[in-house]
RNA sequence: CGGGGUGUAGCGCAGUUGGUAGCGCACCUGGUUUGGGACCAGGUGGUCGCCCGUUCGAGUCGGGUCACCCCGACCA
């Protein structure tokens, strides 16, 4: 296939050309919009079932709020609304009428709204304001609740899935009685969304907290997960906003404590977005297309006969019926294509660029023997397995897989972390990508030095690494700790 | 908003010194095929992005304009 030879010159090209041969999605006539397509779409639909069980399991409920946030609710918050406000569409009206020549419409002028209405960039306002009539006591909290949606930030440049103007995602919103229980929330749902990213979608990530300039406006701190693509570049994948009082107090949500006393609520807020199906697109692909772990796989196995006449696969329709029944019990989404106007080599090559994790073939020769051809494609090897016995094999298999290509995810990007000391050494070696671990004098003006002349961020100071006090890289001043730096999607 | 590029069939492209539009894929019909993206034959499909100009004649030359893509600044 032509676009795999272009992956290593053109990494960018390589992905939209997957994305859409793939059948995920395609770019809209719509100035930097996308089409998810149903397989596309399926496979976000199935992150989402997910992800809702495991915010369940915590206790978040669902709910959800208006598309439109008035003006006036944006600019409440001084950070807020100065981090959002380059990138918002604006509803003034909210009628048209027949132009003059009558072959088209124009914006009636008479219909010009009092106050504009703002397409939500994200909902803290419109929500932190609802919430004001929910909370009087510290009964009432703490308050935990998400919403799935759409929301719109006017891109400069997009992508498909990684950036679109509009996309999809969850944002949940909870208030707390304490800051303690609120940074608790915070840091509670980033393990959700750790454990979602290595678990389920096979996706290795590195968990930290943001630095001031790279943090969430309004927040007080954010935390975030950054996995590996196969460039060495980082993709920011996730995150949760410690909000301190600020919504608090922009919007006046106070709550009478135990002791009777006023005070203002503390808030958290969290998201993923439709930029996770980048995330696992661009983490596990291979020259023949998708990969997709066993989790998340719309069709997690395909069967397909092989046999010129209506009689042969017949008869490959009677032998694998069983085994199709006993895979859909065991809970396995399998896919039967007999459809005749394919031919089996167009059926394997378009299976796997799909990323469907098995593929089991059969023809009148297996039939005969006993046997069945069982591809999985993480590895593309194919060997010839007993036919009885098939289902449970292909179980043990889809668990095989999902476990290897999270290994072989972890393993790659482990390889590609590195310590460094020089920046010099650093200018140079960030230009093949990785993750670097680096000493910070943590000075807004050394992040945006490095930013500058090497377009690597500050992703973040990483969780769960044994830190030792240093020298900063570029200034050699102290640093308590090592940063993690990368250039980013 | 800066730098570069491209607009010709649904998609990808060719089109010579200006002479009235072509190739591959896809699609439709018929047949032969089917264990790694089939083959043969026939067929459908185009205001050459738009406007103005030069010319007997413009996809081609000149001017303008619009749109999109790539590289930067912004971002989940």
């Amino acid at each position: 296939m032509d676009f795999l030879t272009k992956r290593s010159e053109d990494y960018s090209k390589w992905y939209n050309e997957l994305v859409v041969k793939a059948d995920l999605a395609e770019q809209s006539d719509v100035r930097g919009c996308m089409v998810i397509k149903p397989y596309g779409y399926a496979i976000w639909e199935k992150m989402q079932r997910t992800l809702d069980d495991m915010f369940k399991e915590t206790g978040v409920q669902n709910a959800y709020f208006p598309l439109l946030i008035p003006k006036s609710f944006l600019s409440r918050e001084a950070e807020h609304v100065e981090g959002f406000a380059k990138e918002c569409a604006v509803v003034t009206h909210y009628r048209l009428k027949t132009n003059e020549t009558h072959d088209g419409v124009v914006v009636d002028p008479a219909a010009r709204l009092e106050e504009e209405l703002i397409i939500r960039p994200t909902s803290e306002t419109i929500i932190w304001n609802t919430f004001k009539n929910w909370i009087h006591s510290y009964r009432d909290l703490p308050l935990l609740v998400n919403q799935w949606c759409n929301v719109m930030r006017w891109e400069m440049r997009t992508r498909l899935f990684l950036r679109t103007s509009e996309f999809l995602w969850q944002e949940g919103h909870t208030a707390h009685a304490t800051r303690e229980e609120a940074e608790a929330r915070a840091q509670q749902m980033l393990k959700v969304y750790a454990k979602f990213a290595e678990e389920y979608m096979a996706v290795p990530v590195v968990q930290g907290v943001k630095s001031e300039t790279e943090r969430f406006a309004g927040a007080l701190d954010t935390y975030t997960i950054e996995a590996m693509m196969q460039d060495g570049k980082a993709l920011q994948s996730g995150t949760s906003h410690f909000l301190g009082q600020n919504f608090g107090k922009a919007f006046d949500v106070q709550f009478l404590n135990k002791e009777n006393k006023p005070e203002y609520a503390w808030a958290t807020s969290w998201g993923v977005s439709t930029r996770l199906m980048g995330a696992l697109i661009m983490t596990h692909s291979d020259d023949n297309g998708l990969v997709l772990p066993p989790a998340l796989a719309p069709i997690q196995v395909v069967i397909i006969p092989i046999g010129g006449k209506p009689e042969q696969v017949a008869a490959v329709d009677a032998a694998v019926a069983p085994v199709i029944e006993e895979l859909k019990q065991m809970g396995i989404s399998v896919k039967y294509d007999n459809a005749d106007n394919k031919r089996p080599g167009f059926k394997f090559a378009d299976y796997e660029l799909k990323g469907v994790p098995v593929r089991l073939v059969l023809g009148a020769r297996d039939l005969e023997n006993g046997t069945v051809e069982v591809m999985r494609r993480d590895t593309l090897e194919k060997e010839s397995r007993p036919f009885k016995g098939m289902a449970s094999y292909v179980k043990l298999l889809l668990d095989e897989i999902q476990k290897n290509i999270f290994t072989k995810a972890k393993t790659y990007r482990d390889a590609h972390i590195y310590e460094c000391e020089d920046y010099e050494e650093f200018k140079e070696r960030i230009k093949d990508g990785g993750f670097f671990l680096c000493h910070w004098d943590g000075s807004a003006e050394t992040e945006a030095r490095i930013k500058e002349e090497t377009q690597a961020t500050i992703r973040c100071v990483p969780f769960g690494v044994e830190q030792t006090p240093g020298v900063d890289m570029v200034t050699g001043k102290p640093s308590k700790a090592r940063v993690l730096i990368a250039r980013s999607y």
